[in-house]
Formats: structure tokens, sequence, C-alpha cells
DNA sequence: TCGTTTTATGTACGTCGTACACTTATCAAG
DNA sequence: CTTGATAAGTGTACGACGTACATAAAACGA
């Protein structure tokens, strides 16, 4: 790849990036650019052109900078994808735990993620292609617990609540993310309905309602189905 | 990007790419590498290597060819790519319907594709990076529908269902893909329960359960979750 | 004023996907 | 046996990309 050094010459890192923290006042020529001016730049220019034409050089043009110069500030393009992720997910508000069933809450705490997720396509795609950003989910698991637990859930039925949901919200968005909020617009099949009825009989006869579907509709369905489930799950009444 | 040719030079394309489909007998020189070897071959590297790590010169290597060799029996990378993915989705085997009430033969319906695409989360990553492969998903849609038809669900209930369902398989099986089947072994987060227990409360009490969780048993339960609500749904008894 | 420290500039390398001009091998018709 | 059409392979080349690295510049404390 790139010339190898030798393991006794590589002496210790003169300088660690500080991959999003603004820079400490101190020696030292000034930055051209705050890390959090990078992010916001790079995050326009992922809304703008999708995740696949994002790339360093012209993030920097539209810095004014060189491309090197982001490397002062971030260990490489994955660091600055990892905090644009962050700041989009820490953005989405929650929905109050007071004054709501936990089943009511479970909907609306699903509705909202949903609905910034799927307002921001483009951005899902870079939070769906780097693993958990720990904190920025932590963040929804804690407090999703914390009305499951006050709501008489065991931690086993709340934990495995949270995987259900949340792999429903990420198949879901994952799907909008590829495809978009249009039913079925993606370069490979059109519509699912117009199949030949020998080799897809089912499909023939049935496929139309899965083109003409609305997306979030069905998604909130298919939540309150679940929530149907984790009642009888869990022995609780849903209100 | 490349040299726009001018529209009214554009002649028509002389000999467009079969994409899969292996050479016709004809006039010709004989092809050197069949379609299937280099599907074949890249998906053996990318199960080496992973998706990220697979690129046209080293495939060219592998088959004894040059780069551009390639370029006559498929559109470019993507296109091979999809063929990867087809490949893939048609190997994996569904359970009959005979002799299973609907609510079992859903269990093991997504038992059977959780299992084939966990077992090779890289080859699942060519699947999820690109839109519905038609006749792929189809199949696998087609008989899903009938199942339920002939149980007695109506067109829209069997159609929630879907959704639901294919949400639980994609949402686990993305984050398998993403993270592998370890639990939480991410680069970013290391456990979720090791949190400071004044920003995250809950999370500090029941952190642990999530990260010892077994994601196999975990998906199962999931799915006996919405079975149950789908049983509610749709007015029908499990078995 | 002089080091020290942090950042910015500029160059350069290796890799990527693939367009394009060419050569080469096969078949069918004359 | 030619001869042309056709389909495939070869080799070069181009413009991106991410980023290592050497150098220069600008701020600070002593």
């Amino acid at each position: 790849m790139y010339a190898v050094i030798p393991e006794e010459d590589r002496n210790d890192v003169s300088t660690p990036k500080r991959n999003g923290e603004p820079p400490t006042k101190g020696p030292g020529r000034p930055s051209l650019v705050e890390p959090a001016e990078i992010v916001s730049a790079a995050t326009d220019m992922i809304e703008r052109d999708g995740l696949e034409g994002f790339s360093m050089r012209p993030l920097a043009k539209q810095l004014g900078v060189w491309p090197t110069t982001i490397y002062n500030h971030f260990d490489g393009k994955e660091a600055v994808l990892d905090e644009v992720a962050d700041h989009f997910l820490d953005s989405i508000p929650l929905p109050s735990p007071d004054a709501l069933s936990w089943d009511e809450w479970l909907e609306h705490f699903a509705a909202a993620v949903y609905r910034a997720w799927t307002a921001h396509p483009r951005l899902l795609a870079v939070v769906m292609t780097r693993p958990g950003r720990g904190d920025s989910i932590a963040r929804m698991l804690d407090v999703f617990l914390g009305v499951l637990r006050t709501a008489g859930f065991a931690a086993e039925e709340a934990h495995s609540a949270w995987h259900t949901v949340q792999n429903h919200l990420f198949g879901e968005v994952y799907q909008v993310a590829q495809w978009g909020t249009e039913p079925k617009t993606g370069r490979a099949s059109a519509r699912i309905g117009d199949r030949d009825a020998s080799a897809y009989p089912t499909l023939a006869e049935w496929g139309h309602v899965l083109d003409e579907c609305d997306r979030t509709e069905e998604f909130q369905i298919g939540m309150r189905i679940i929530i149907r489930g984790l009642s009888e799950h869990a022995g609780l009444a849903a209100s």
C-alpha cells in the first residue's frame, strides 16, 4: 500500500487529531476552519449529492482550503462521516415520557425517529454505513428502557421490545434510504404487481396492493402490530 | 467526468452487454471467461475480503484476464455485483408451505432467511447495497403471500404482515452485516452497559442484558411477538 | 528574539473504475 | 480459400480518489 515504516522508527504520534473537538487555545498557527464548519459543510454536501458523491477534494474547495488541511482536524474521511452521523442523530427530538402510556409513547417514539430519518434519506445512508455510534443510540435506548421499566416490563421483556422496535425502524428506514419514499422506484424492479401470473400466481393477484401502499402508513400499522404482540408478551394491557 | 460525446455522434451501441447471460454461439472470438466464472470468482473474493476490498483489477488477475476484458461481459462493477446478489438470493431454500400452519411457516421462513443471510454477512452487504433485485425477492414474496392467503388473511393484512416481517428481517440482518454476530463489537461502542449511571440511569441498570444477548434467539423472540400481533390483527388464531 | 507548537500548503504516490483504439479469433457466405 | 462481419481480448490512458509526507507559516511563552 504505502511505504511501511519499521516499528522501531515509528515514534509516538506527535499531534493526535481531536476529531471534531473544537481547537484548544494555545501556541500554534490558528485554524482556518473549525471542525464544526467541516462537519456542517460535509452534511450539506451529502444532503445535496448523496454519500456516493461525497469526497474530500470538493469538501476542501467548499471550505476554501487544501484537501489535506482537513487531515489536521480529522483522522480521515471516515472520521468526518462519523461526526456527521453523530450530529444528525443527536438532533432528533424524542417525545417526553410524561403523560403517555407505554404503548402511546412507543408509537410516538417510533414515529418521531421514522419522520426524522426518512426526511433525510441521504444522511441516513451515512448513519447506516457506520456501526452504532455509541452515545447517540445510547440516549434513545436509555429513554426507551426507562419508559418500559416504569410500565412494568421485566428487563428481558424490555430488551426484546427494544430489539423488535429497533429492527422495525432499521428495516423500514433502510429501504427508504435505498429506494426513497416513492413506492418501488428502484432502478431494478418496476412494479411488483406486474409479474407473470404463471410464475407468481399470488403476486399477480395481490401485488398491486404492495405497489400502491403508503410507506408511512404501513410503518405505523406495523408498529401497532408489534405493540399488540408486546402487550401479550409482557402480559400488560395496552390502552 | 469523462469526455462527453455529443448526442448526435452517439450512434446506437454496437454490442449490448449480456450481463450474466451465457455467451450465445455464433461468429466472433470465443470467450476466455464465462459470465458465471466471473460471478463465482467475485463471490469468492467478496466472501474473503469483504465488499470494501473488492475491485476489478484483482478480480481480473484472479481470472487470468485483463481488467477491461470483464467489461465485455458486464456493464461494469455494479452489474457484476448485481449478479452476485441475485445468485446469492436465489440460493436460499424456503420452507415448503405444506403441513405447516401459517404461524409455524412464518417462523420457519424467517429463520431460514435469517440463517442464510447471517451465514454470509459479507455477501449480505452486497445484497443490501442494491435496491430490490426484482425476481429474487418476488419469489419469496409470492410464497409468503400464498401461505397467508390460504390461511384466511385479507390482502391488506397479508401485505402488512409482509412489511412487518420483512422489516424485522432487514433490520436484524442489517446490524449483523454491519457488526457481525458477536454482540456489540463495532469499532465505536464497546459495551452498552458500561455507561455513566448519571447520564443513562436505566442503561446502567439494564444495559448488561443487551450486551450479553444472543442475537439469533432475540430474533426468534421478536418473530414470535410479531406473529402474536398478526394473529390479533387478522383475527386468526395461532396454533 | 528564539524556540516550540500547531496548522496550512503543495507535491506525490498508489489505487480505483473504465473509455477507447487496437488486435485477434471465430463463423458464414461468396 | 478467401473475405467480411462479428465478438472477444489487449494495452494504454485518463481523471478521479484518499492521504502520506516534507515544507512553510503563524501564533504563543520564555
